[in-house]
DNA sequence: TTGAATTCCTAGTAAAATCATAGTAAAATA
DNA sequence: TATTTTACTATGATTTTACTAGGAATTCAA
């Protein structure tokens, strides 16, 4: 039931982008260095998130990445399925296309039930709703 | 956030000899054959769900394994842990013991939720609601 | 007492996933 | 034109997952 690094790398990744909001273009590697994180690993990741269109990029000098949008309009849920896939527990529960022993699984109420709570969390959280409670614990 | 097939197939496991209840002890072949599964593999599952007392075993003819209390003493949490290991979405979480960089960590708190909401649901569903939820809704 | 059934325990192993690293191409800027 | 930076693909090491194999120990029944 691990978040893989590439998930947890995604979002801090973001929240730097987020805490650097109105700074223009950030270059990957600056992140990379305040983060302490591989920049080629990070261009990966961020390569999906820019895809996807979560990031804005800019290439060449002065270039870089941005958020392409404020950071309360993001939801963790979505960078960390952007970049992990998906956060089901179960395969079957992903595609929304049943197994085959679907109607007579006993399990499969309760790995519902288990998606609904982490869902809950992730998609009812915000980059700026993680930024805010931080910085009102450590004021 | 995937839960392993040894986490699902304890569970299936456990829910087999919930269902079983009273019917002295049953050997795992028996279990593997209704469940489908390899039993060269779950005897390694319920062999570690037997040194921590989840099930008693017999061995030699007629032995086998059962519920060590009633169904309705089991949570899926419990029987989760004790083949996976841990539930926590992220190794800080694990031991206690936090990492280096705990006070100045941004996510540690959104990470604490998940595990908090995942918890919730393992921690307060038995093998008997399960099994119970589904009687209720195949009859 | 022998044989069958069954758990107990340890190793090994193939495949997949994870976590990167490396290198090159393309684009933008100064 | 040189430098900076993203874009993209390929490759490799390590770890984890999901099994498989085999034999020892134990128990029961004939």
């Amino acid at each position: 039931m691990r978040i893989s690094t590439k998930g947890r790398y995604a979002l801090r990744l973001m929240l730097d982008l987020a805490m650097n909001e109105g700074a223009g273009f950030i270059p990957l590697k600056a992140v990379a260095q305040r983060q302490e994180i591989s920049d080629k690993y990070l261009e990966q990741i961020i390569h999906r998130l820019s895809r996807q269109g979560l990031v804005e990029s800019a290439r060449g000098a002065q270039g870089g990445y941005r958020l392409a949008r404020k950071g309360e309009e993001y939801s963790v849920g979505e960078i960390l399925r952007t970049v992990e896939g998906s956060l089901a527990p179960v395969s079957c529960l992903d595609c929304g296309t049943p197994c085959d022993k679907f109607d007579s699984c006993l399990t499969i109420g309760l790995y519902k039930k288990i998606q609904d709570a982490i869902d809950g969390v992730v998609d009812n959280t915000s980059l700026a709703d993680i930024i805010n409670d931080y910085r009102a614990k450590h004021s």
